[in-house]
DNA sequence: CGAAACGTTGAATGGTTTCAACAAGAGTGG
DNA sequence: CCACTCTTGTTGAAACCATTCAACGTTTCG
């Protein structure tokens, strides 16, 4: 279906102009549906896998377990994302990836991608666009867990994700949908549950945004870019690499 | 000179066989030596350059600049480590670099890289473990700052770098020379400087490590790793890549 | 000698966690 | 169907970890 483009599709397509027949190895890629359910790790800490996957639908955590047993999420995936594919690539997996919700993903062979990466380099490179931006979110998070206190953290985070979800069409500056929990969001920013309930709060009330009932609504964008320091140029690479 | 090898042919050696063919490719690529100062960039925040380096002597710095001021160190590379490989092969940059003392490094030009790889698939394989290993500190790091009290970072963090500096002689169980201040200490682990000073006296007066002089002294290393939860897995990947 | 960089320490403040408790909705089994 | 549990969200009070402010000692270097 050429009228249906997948969220990866969207996602790469905001950045660089690709053609038919690149178009058309894309969604080729995305042929081999799958469903998985919450719960039930895609892909288990220390193992290693011989498939990637493609984010069709659902969101996806990935996290790393402590041995003392509390966990840091070191990202969350959203569709259009890529799952497990440095974990193919360079042969190794240190953390755990776990559905949050009933999600689609399109299983990827190793073979297939690099055949695809042979035919198209263009759209080899719009990939490794996306790995490396991948990577300069867990710099930015890294960051942020170091230099942001929790209210501006919570800020950020919610907005780099809202700026993740509006490319590919699942959010806006109005807000988006969002099925996260608050111990999601504790694990992720490295706080108490309890705390991110009490800075969801404060946010609430200080009229910036608002997070319930798995939505989030920007009450006032501006101010809530200005209390996280938000500067979205890590996630629009300042020059695109292809014209 | 085949006689005195490089930390990186030293390092890559510890988990992969290499020929001589391909031992030759490696020394071939430090052809081209510079040096640089501290203080001086080598690679501005933004900035995306051509070459890419091989660190041969010294200590470099990769860090953030938040837009209040405020620094984030991302990593910190020893002699060995690649510079701005991935700002290259992504090209991307979006954290500077700065050398910590006089450094001595290689350049490596993208074209002559990409034809090692294409002349030696198991060097090339070998180097993207080594850029694999960087990422898994990474997160590592970010693990860290989400979910160690101060202690435990910066046992974690000595730890880890003593893991580092022995893959390339530079260190030992015993300990190891360090040329960072409590300043760049604070910034890496998302400290105050003060603070830092204070953890290092506890760990001292607790009999674990000894920080002092620009030197490292693991006084009681079980100790330490205890205190960290450290587990170097994440540093020498479960079953090397080549046999 | 004076300045600058680095290290060290105390006291006060405050952000965050822990402990404890309760409310509301979803799912489950009797 | 209802009681039950589990998950998620919510709030208060006490305890604690880390920061900020302020000050001083040491060494290096021009």
């Amino acid at each position: 279906m050429a009228i249906e483009t997948s969220p990866l599709t969207r996602k790469l397509s905001a950045f660089v102009q690709l053609s038919a027949p690149e178009l058309g190895v894309l969604e080729r890629l995305h042929e081999r549906r799958k469903s998985f359910s919450p719960g039930r790790d895609l892909v288990h800490q220390g193992q290693s896998e011989q498939a990637a996957y493609i984010l069709a639908a659902g969101w996806v955590v990935s996290y790393k377990i402590q041995p003392d047993g509390s966990r840091q999420i070191v990202d969350f995936q959203i569709p259009g994302d890529f799952l497990g594919l440095r974990s193919v690539l360079l042969h190794t997996s240190d953390h755990g990836i776990e559905p949050i919700v009933e999600i689609e993903a399109a299983e990827v062979m190793v073979g297939d991608l690099l055949q695809a990466f042979a035919e198209t380099p263009r759209l080899a490179t719009a990939i490794m666009w996306a790995v490396s931006r991948d990577e300069a979110m867990v710099v930015e998070h890294l960051v942020g867990l170091g230099r942001r206190d929790a209210d501006a953290r919570m800020a950020h985070f919610l907005l780099e994700l809202g700026v993740r979800l509006s490319l590919v069409g699942m959010g806006s500056r109005e807000g988006y949908a969002c099925p996260l929990t608050q111990y999601h969001l504790a694990d992720a920013l490295g706080l108490s549950a309890i705390h991110v309930n009490r800075v969801l709060r404060k946010l609430r009330e200080g009229g910036l945004v608002t997070f319930r009932d798995g939505v989030v609504v920007f009450d006032d964008y501006e101010g809530l870019v200005d209390l996280a320091n938000f500067d979205p140029a890590y996630l629009d690479h300042a020059r695109p690499l292809l014209p």
